[in-house]
DNA sequence: CCGGATATCCAAAGCGTTTTGGAAAACTGA
DNA sequence: TCAGTTTTCCAAAACGCTTTGGATATCCGG
């Protein structure tokens, strides 16, 4: 496709070497020759081929994502997106490519495998960790710098990750319902084979138990995260004999459905009942205009997904170093859906 | 990081020649050494390094996605995921991999000249066209396999594609709605230097235009398809003195917040007012559970990832051939939001 | 048993870079 | 001026694979 460096060289009548190094910053090369090389490269709109290059460095310049696909229904996690985005600003700074790959969670391990194998990546972002996530152990053994996204709860062994605080949020979260004068507080989770959101749980736990009210199982649900789910919940929980008044929900689809079954029934979000919700601060779905709609513990996942990327590239650079890991707190913000509980 | 083919070939005491030649299926070698070869790199979870492969062959096995961020909200498409899903299962089944670079509109023309120059890949998905985009021009004349997810009204020149045929499916949906004695109908739409939003007005107008209704530009908005977007229209037209009694919506996120807007004016979606929206059936939007919620028109964008990708395929493994194109009829699903317009 | 076809293997070149180990030229200071 | 530096350049090897062009061994029919 595009030129060759041997083929700059020739044109200019040096050596690939020398042009080779005018490119890549070494001192042994005269400044006059350095800007005739740059020059030139430019001209001819040069860039090394990637694949060459990595294979005489061994360095790909190039960063993993295996997003999993989840088991059952195939679901994409919406999040991922604006962390990819995130990532790839940073990766694009750097100059590093992404290189993605979706898999079912079986054939998950041999994605991995593959990658590595091939020499296809210098590092492994990892998405949606589970409780006890094996592909931790694999990434370690097989020597690859890696960062989670999330954690892993029963992984003692340390290795790097970036996470939000999802049992303080949710401790918070519900404290402040809890404040606000509610007693029987539904939790519409994900599912809680997922490390975050068996944490949310935990938090939400901690403060109905630091309150002295003990947890009912019957206000707790999780599944996929969809409007459809959130609707299908708050229909549930609202026809109980004692529906709870508030809601603390994992993400800002369930609270749309959520907010629908409310209506649904007749009752008004912020006044009769409360909803709290997590939000990612995605692009596509934005919490309201210029009032947040929803109360929401909030933190801004393409934030994250910058930061894990910078923490990687910065794993790469010095490969000895021990883990690095960062937890991000989240923002209660106050919207429209909470209220005092109705007497 | 794995075992080179040089080693493995050591191992058995044959040269990387047979070896190479063994697991690459030729015919000039013994079928017994091909299964002690076989066995053996099985066994030594090998993998010919990419990189080492490609520089050899010419050849990349990798597909470029250049995603374009909205310039003026950086806003990421949440159809891109479902998409990259479906590209994903055909390029893993073909043993591809996926390369993804997410740009500011700005710096897409560069971020598409890097990835050709460098050699990066094979061939390359084209993102949400424009009316007239000048990639598709840019990429023809760089010689590049590419296919684009949608079309470009304007570029007369033939290229590969795939699109729904967004014209006809908001021509019908418009004409559902006229059968329905509806005659103010709102046009809720994406930005429309997009060329599908552009294409979607066109069949709406031309749907009015034969039932000998004129179109009034008050009922036609457009914007960044979000929940709030939504609201906001819907909210603003039912304030109007001659108010709509249909909306037909880009997006589910945006019919959300069409919903949300008629239960605020206290109005009964399809009932008083009746709502269609598109559906591009994304994993994480059901359009509800078993009925559907909103009356849609609808068609998978995951299918279109898979197709699109096939297509690339196709296209790389016969370079000569001319473009190839698909165009996809959507399918208009009748669900709860629409009814014969009030009297 | 022998010349020619066929089956099976291998040495070496090449893909486009980077990098090692000099060589030649230009510059020092005494 | 001259030995010793320093500057500036280059030839060649290496990265891990594929592929070309044989070489050797085995088989065949007559």
């Amino acid at each position: 496709m595009g030129i060759t460096l041997k083929e700059l060289a020739a044109s200019l009548k040096l050596s690939p070497t020398t042009v080779s190094r005018a490119l890549n910053g070494y001192p042994e090369v005269n400044a006059k020759t350095r800007k005739r090389v740059r020059d030139a490269a430019e001209h001819a709109n040069y860039h090394p081929n990637t694949r060459a290059r990595s294979l005489a460095t061994g360095r790909t310049h190039a960063i993993g994502h295996v997003i999993p696909l989840s088991a059952s229904h195939e679901i994409v996690n919406p999040v991922f997106a604006d962390f990819i985005a995130g990532a790839g600003e940073a990766y694009s700074r750097a100059d590093y490519e992404m290189v993605l790959s979706m898999v079912p969670d079986a054939q998950e391990e041999q994605a991995y495998r593959n990658m590595i194998a091939r020499g296809a990546v210098d590092g492994l972002i990892v998405h949606g960790p589970k409780l006890n996530d094996p592909r931790i152990a694999l990434l370690t053994q097989l020597g690859v710098p890696f960062v989670v996204h999330g954690r892993s709860s029963g992984v003692t062994a340390p290795y790097s990750w970036l996470d939000i605080n999802n049992n303080r949020s949710f401790r918070r979260a519900t404290e402040f319902l809890l404040q606000l004068g509610h007693r029987r507080i539904a939790l519409v989770n994900g599912l809680e084979n997922m490390d975050f959101a068996m944490r949310r749980r935990t938090g939400y736990l901690q403060a109905l138990k630091d309150a002295g009210i003990s947890a009912d199982p019957v206000l707790m649900r999780q599944a996929e995260m969809t409007e459809v789910f959130g609707h299908r919940a708050a229909t549930e929980l609202m026809r109980l004999p004692d529906p709870p008044t508030a809601f603390l929900s994992s993400s800002m689809l369930v609270a749309y459905g959520l907010r629908r079954a409310l209506v649904d029934q007749g009752v008004r979000m912020g006044r009769d009942v409360s909803v709290i919700t997590h939000d990612d601060d995605l692009s596509y779905l934005p919490n309201g205009d210029g009032l947040p709609l929803f109360t929401a513990t909030r933190s801004s996942v393409r934030d994250a997904g910058r930061k894990a990327a910078e923490m990687l590239l910065q794993l790469i650079d010095a490969p000895k170093q021990p883990p690095l890991t960062c937890l991000m707190e989240t923002t209660l913000i106050v919207g429209e859906s909470t209220g005092p509980a109705p007497q």
